[in-house]
DNA sequence: AGCGTCTGAGAAAACGATTACTCAGAACAC
DNA sequence: GTGTTCTGAGTAATCGTTTTCTCAGACGCT
């Protein structure tokens, strides 16, 4: 592949120059500018991204690590995220962690050495992970997630108070018995969601009970089985709450197999507006995450901290929106 | 950040035994070895990736191009992807094109700047932006979409035969005037699933009818306009063929509007089995596609070809299922 | 002992860009 | 006409690795 050499000797004048010229820099020679140009065009020449990384000890890329790539909720972010760089001439790469913690690592470890400007994160596990990049400097910015200490920027949801909400709303509805679904213990969001639940139990003044809640992964199969052990017990619930949208889908295979009508028999209400919730029968209540403004205004947090690394750091909490549609109504 | 030269005057030693102890390359000395380890370790050292792969001249990395992260088809081809070349010690980063030519234009680029070691994508235009890739020597494998001149790697489905089985079993199904939504002309898995379907009319010895046929964006906002207008004139459709998952989001709804049951009045059959498939009313009847497999494929492809640039071409076409649910019967 | 052969570590040359220096010549002021 | 400033291009240093040389010393063989 051509180099900078090539060029500058097709075009009869230094390197410097070339690279003087390509990048609009200092004044040169209109002429000699042209036959720079002319040249590059003609060898089809592109320069050698690391080599000038080297050089400039800076990157335009900014790493996003999501856990889950098949999650619609992650990808609205990205979404946000790249749109955000690109405005300003980012590039953005994409890694899938999967929900894992060793995978998590290894993205972090080769962000950490290709030595990306910042790295946007949507934590699995706790601390360990991040300190290898807090360490070394390296600007980041956590969504969906906290991280433990406060030294960073985040970009959160106030995923109590929805989750609250929702199983209000459940009672409101004249559900008795409101049962929860939610993801692992020590996942924050999962903890969060169960607590607002709980919040709601109390605020109804209703006996709060863990015969009614199940943890499993964030995953239709484990939800699917979560339901069936909920709904085969006796007195059992009249009504769910479930964590995201991957679980919504194994809950509604199993309610159907069970024989119970959403709506009538069990009322649900999940987390994730996605795209088919009103295709369901009944269309399914949500919990509506502003994700795209997750990821601009996470891109835009992570941009300002590479830009100023002594900014303190925020903490940004967005608020979700309760959508209500017939699968929490019995009429 | 600490450097390899920190490493070597920590560990008194010079920068090249650094090199070769932590890369395990040829044979040091244990003690000094040891010496070095325990140096990198204190420091927090982490090799520069832009360094090593400007003096390598390779970077273990793979770039996937895609035409959009909010489609499941090309989220599991990813997963794909990522499963092959994890296990080999190459990352990949993921790269949205959203449809846009422009922006497959940039991450093109990108991907030739950053040198990675090869492009996995699924093409929106034709040949002039693969060309750069080629131009320059650079292993590309196109995955659901051909490129023209077959110089290259190339994993497909039969899709032309898998939405001519899709629209003769909704022939089968007693269905008589099958319509069709499909993609923008000249996407070629749009322009396979048209011919397909018009296979079928012949076979089903119909009068084919461009008055059923419907292009539009990949996206719902398009297909449930589509389908309203398809919908509206005298002597509708009374079966669709819908070409992918987004798409049937804004036909379900059309139809639901319109106040049509889906699979009574119009049968409906649409491309990729998606999770939520059995849980709409009537269970959606889909041609499911082996997206993950097209993945690990491409990725063994590409990673076949970095090793071996003069390896002959193959096309790889693997084939899809129809899932026959509820949607596509009269019952 | 003397002479290859080997081993293993350091010195130094890449890799391909950017950019701090340097310096010739023009422009200008006196 | 001389000295000063300015302009713009080339020279060379630099980024942090890897890797080719180079070479000292150990080893083995006759």
């Amino acid at each position: 592949m051509a180099t900078i050499s090539d060029v500058a000797s097709m075009a009869g004048v230094s390197t410097a120059t070339v690279s003087r010229a390509l990048n609009g820099k200092s004044t040169v020679d209109p002429e000699l500018a042209a036959r720079v140009f002319a040249a590059a065009e003609e060898l089809g020449y592109s320069p050698n991204g690391p080599a000038r990384n080297l050089r400039r000890q800076e990157a335009a890329v900014l790493a996003l690590i999501i856990s889950d790539v098949e999650n619609p909720f992650f990808t609205a972010i990205a979404r946000g995220v790249e749109d955000v760089a690109q405005a300003v001439g980012y590039s953005v790469v994409l890694c899938n962690s999967d929900e894992s913690g060793d995978k998590e690592r290894r993205y972090i470890d080769v962000a950490i050495q290709e030595r990306v400007a910042g790295v946007i994160l949507s934590p699995t596990s706790t601390t360990t992970n991040t300190k290898r990049l807090t360490d070394r400097g390296m600007p980041v910015v956590a969504v969906d997630r906290p991280l433990p200490d406060d030294e960073h920027d985040m970009v959160l949801v106030d995923t109590r108070m929805a989750a609250k909400e929702a199983a209000a709303h459940l009672f409101a509805q004249g559900y008795e018995q409101v049962g929860c679904i939610t993801g692992p213990a020590g996942v924050r969001t999962a903890d969060d969601r169960l607590a607002g639940y709980r919040d709601a139990v109390r605020s109804a003044k209703k006996r709060s009970s863990a015969r009614l809640v199940r943890r499993t992964e964030y995953k239709a199969a484990g939800a699917k089985a979560a339901t069936v052990g909920l709904m085969s017990q006796d007195d059992p619930p009249d009504a769910l709450l479930v964590a995201n949208s991957s679980m919504v889908i194994g809950v509604l295979e199993a309610l159907d197999e069970l024989g119970k009508q959403v709506g009538r028999d069990v009322g649900v209400v999940a987390f994730d507006d996605v795209s088919w919730a009103k295709l369901v029968d009944p269309p399914l209540s949500v919990v509506a995450q502003p994700a795209y403004e997750i990821g601009t205004v996470a891109a835009q947090l992570l941009l300002a901290r590479i830009a100023d690394s002594d900014r303190a750091a925020t903490t940004t909490t967005l608020s979700a929106r309760l959508i209500e549609r017939g699968s929490s109504s019995r009429a």
